[in-house]
DNA sequence: TCCTTTTAGTCTATTTTATAGACTACTCTA
DNA sequence: TAGAGTAGTCTATAAAATAGACTAAAAGGA
């Protein structure tokens, strides 16, 4: 990956955060809400670029009749996140050589 | 460092062009334009913030009576960004685990 | 029954940030 | 004297992020 073709999904702190939330497993809104300390308006249109991007998916169930989102990152999420990640790898190494 | 509290440099594309493009050596504002692809009121505005936050300095000079400007990675700018991967890194490897 | 809490958001207005490109300024070369 | 190269600045516009008021539905207690 060219860091010209970064993808803009990393571009933001809270697109990042959630991620970082996600990759050790699936989290609900609120769940969410707490660890980012961001406010529901921002949380809820970041989680929908997110998903529109095809890094996050959504599963909405009731449990005991109260509502319970979940949220996880799909596989192309999770690559994605390792090639940015190995991108800036490959950047500090050249200046490393 | 938490992902909570990632300066605000890392996000946007052209700051981290630029980042990637000096970590080899310093580089003129016409070679950053050619590298990042950058219009010229873009590259400066950035410039101008990654110099304000410490992560570049700029030597400006005449030789043989041009213009022959410099910039170059602090090394506060340096080390902040090997945090910031080693931050990224931290996040996929606690997927791992 | 009515009020509060929990869960899960949406919607819109505002603020912040990024971006393009016209413009300035100086020097050298043809 | 008219470009071309170097190095930007300035301003208007566009795009993005953000806050927080608001909606909705069910549970649980007074």
């Amino acid at each position: 990956m060219e860091i010209s073709s970064m993808p803009e999904v990393f571009g933001n702190k809270l697109r990042l955060s959630v991620i970082s939330a996600l990759i050790t497993g699936e989290k609900s809104f609120s769940e969410l809400k707490k660890y980012t300390d961001a406010t529901s308006g921002n949380l809820g249109a970041q989680l929908l670029k997110l998903e529109e991007w095809g890094y996050i998916s959504c599963k909405k169930e009731f449990v005991s009749k109260k509502p319970q989102s979940s949220y996880m990152l799909t596989e192309t999420g999770i690559s994605n996140f390792k090639e940015y990640v190995e991108m800036l790898e490959k950047v500090l190494k050249s200046m490393e050589a």
